[in-house]
DNA sequence: CATATTTGCTTGACCAATCAAGCACCGGTT
DNA sequence: AACCGGTGCTTGATTGGTCAAGCAAATATG
């Protein structure tokens, strides 16, 4: 960590800026458009698509909302409403948890998993699309490596 | 385009899944983390940096809110609720615009700029440890131009 | 030159996310 | 067995953004 009082810190050389740049964009812009194609294509919005991705890869396509919540990189009480969203139109349904009564199951139900397999091929489409497709000729896996890194923060010291 | 009636499109490897996947967690997880980072340390949200460091590039430190948005990646009408919050903190002020008096400029003032000076090693500090730092033996022209073609999206066809 | 259309920005209504507070249940203590 | 701190989830209030409608100035058109 630079002291703080250091007037004038090295600021970043071009090459460093334009990747701040770009990678600032790519945040902003990703996300909705990989959005707005699936909502055109399949009326289902990027949030619900990532819970329901989550809920189909589980051997029992049910999951406590805590997990749920993490793997979909939402809070609990974002969960909840997403599942409720979700609930209303039928893809997914809500048990009590067996060994733990304060507990909720999020279920997959059949509509919900027709309506995934449904939207899949446009969400992978997208994907190679609008952010895959720019990424011919690296190492994809030096690159996750070093995405992984950087999704995984230590908390603010 | 793939033909939707296509039942199953080619889908990602497995290099191609963990990149996407720690793409996701990084555009979560690092706007929220370099903000903590400011307004942990300064008490300026990301939005709002952004906005002034926009300004203060500026030969006049003054920008029509159309252009701001732009660069700011944020749509008009959240440009001026931005602006608006800058100005309640005397960190910008508004003037119409002497050639289309329909038109705005923001313009930094003097406690804006001292704001930005004061932040700016605190967002330096935090892009370098939370996102370049990953990065290091990386072509990063090569990376930046990547960035740039897939924030450039083209209209949803 | 009057009127219609377009442009630049703001405002209103809404939405999806957050945090903080609340509620119900669990598990260990005495 | 009554309590009590901790846990799992929901709910209420707020926030920061979006889109659509509105308004005023500019520009094009008959």
């Amino acid at each position: 960590m630079p002291d703080p009082s250091a007037a004038t810190p090295q600021p970043l050389s071009p090459d460093e800026e334009a990747l701040v740049r770009a990678l600032g964009q790519v945040m902003h812009v990703l996300p909705r458009v990989i959005d707005a194609d699936m909502v055109g294509d399949r009326q289902l919005p990027l949030t619900e698509y990532t819970a329901l991705m989550n809920l189909s890869e589980t051997p029992e396509r049910r999951m406590r909302m805590n997990e749920l919540a993490a793997l979909c990189h939402l809070s609990l009480s974002g969960m909840t409403r997403t599942i409720i969203r979700l609930e209303t139109q039928g893809l997914v349904r809500r048990e009590r948890c067996e060994e733990d009564a304060r507990g909720w199951n999020a279920v997959l139900t059949d509509a919900g998993f027709a309506r995934l397999t449904e939207s899949w091929p446009s969400h992978l489409a997208a994907v190679r699309r609008r952010f895959l497709q720019h990424f011919e000729g690296f190492d994809l896996t030096q690159l996750a490596l070093a995405f992984q890194r950087a999704g995984t923060a230590e908390p603010t010291d």
